[in-house]
DNA sequence: ACGGCGCGTTGATCCAAATCAATGCGGCCT
DNA sequence: AGGCCGCATTGATTTGGATCAACGCGCCGT
């Protein structure tokens, strides 16, 4: 099991390297980019915690004394506007890792959506550390640069296409990078809410709902629960997905 | 003067140090992450080249052999969807970094909108480099956090702002960020045409050009010409851009 | 098993922005 | 200096998605 939430590791040399070694998302992450031999001062820095569902563990504005490891669970990230508008801006899974900032507050707030496992490391340590580890600042440049690559594609979703089509992205983004249902290539599970689905697409529950009902009944996808999909038709979701139809 | 379009620098000592040596964008950029006394090494794998107004120099989806380093004018990054419709994902002046990806094609279209000089760099080639200066390492992934703010800054805009806010939220970036007329402090240029702050902001031209015209006649800015904007009360604009209004 | 509550769906109406349409206007070329 | 062309503005109408409203239903606790 793991540290209860926000209580230090104990700096044990072999249980603090177990923190790391025997991390089940390590090779998921950018923390794989230190090599076992060194491991141990990962886990010196490494804090293990965990959220339970609905709680924020990054707050947008507050001062950004840490990153973020996300070893198990979904986590929603947004940003809000005064009155209560809330655009979510990505989902993060095992392997995510958060915080990527210059500014020395967070941008952005970060709720876990289930229970979430994470770890935490000291922004001032992780950087000491990856002065010793160049392979490490590489992956974080990676991570990155991808994800300013899916924040473009979803720029083009939230500017330009129809909530059709933003539905039919999202359902194909999370066939690619979603928990698989066991028996079913095609049907995959989402942790996520109607109304989480709705402010990460830039429309509203009702949008969503009524978007996906008809998805159905025209033989796109199937519904097996609210929080289950799967889909029947895959290439020409892609079509409509990228605006082809 | 610049070595003209495409032809590489000549690989003379003195001129290829000069050529970034003498870069007066260098300041502005990542390139000052690399030392006087190894000017030499960054200069002999650039390449100055320019782009007239109109000219695309990346091309969504083509083969990412190089990155870009923009040293003067402003250049339009742009998706596009098969049918026409275009997001644009942000405006590049001088010091900006292009072509940050992991993929091995570009994931986006770069535009110059007045002439633009800019350096290239082979991809390979400065990743060699990169080994070698870590701190430029280090500003990359600087460039890289910096942008993926801004861009969750946009998904916010795009996904949950109204056309009034974003406006205003456009006009606040452009006032900090443009260039200033001389002679006024609130004054400053828009080298792009109301279509690209359309297609940046999500909207039409249309609305675009009646909620600029609000705005003038409820005395937040003046529209001296159709590409320069005076900001008269700074204040209210940016609450209404906050959705503070 | 029952009741309540939170989430999701469905229906009716409204509205901000898109689309369709026409006119203004400034820069550039001749 | 005149005329043309591309961009910008302004006006009329339409519409996709939001908002307002009601209901269904599954889950959980008692």
């Amino acid at each position: 099991m793991y540290a209860p939430s926000t209580r230090p590791v104990v700096l044990d040399p072999r249980g603090a390297a177990n923190i790391c070694a025997n991390c089940d998302a390590r090779s998921q992450s950018v923390c794989d980019a230190v090599p076992n031999s060194d491991i141990a001062r990962l886990a010196a820095i490494a804090v293990a915690t965990h959220a339970e569902p609905g709680t924020t563990f990054i707050q947008e504005g507050d001062s950004a004394t840490h990153f973020f490891n996300i070893s198990a669970g979904t986590v929603r990230m947004y940003k809000m506007l005064p009155d209560g508008r809330r655009q979510i801006t990505g989902f993060s899974g095992v392997g995510h890792f958060l915080g990527l900032a210059v500014s020395d507050t967070y941008a952005f707030s970060a709720e876990a959506i289930d229970r979430v496992r994470f770890c935490k490391f000291s922004r001032a340590r992780l950087r000491t550390l990856l002065d010793d580890f160049p392979a490490m600042e590489k992956r974080l440049l990676a991570v990155a640069s991808t994800e300013l690559v899916a924040a473009q594609d979803q720029m083009l979703l939230l500017g330009r296409k129809t909530a059709r089509e933003r539905l039919a992205s999202f359902l194909m983004l999370q066939s690619r990078q979603g928990t698989m249902c066991q028996g079913s290539r095609s049907r995959f599970a989402l942790p996520m809410s109607r109304g989480d689905i709705a402010d990460y697409l830039g429309l509203t529950i009702e949008t969503v709902s009524r978007t996906l009902t008809k998805l159905r009944i025209e033989g796109f996808i199937e519904i097996p629960s609210a929080s289950e999909i799967a889909i029947r038709a895959p290439g020409a979701l892609e079509n409509l997905a990228t605006g082809m139809a």
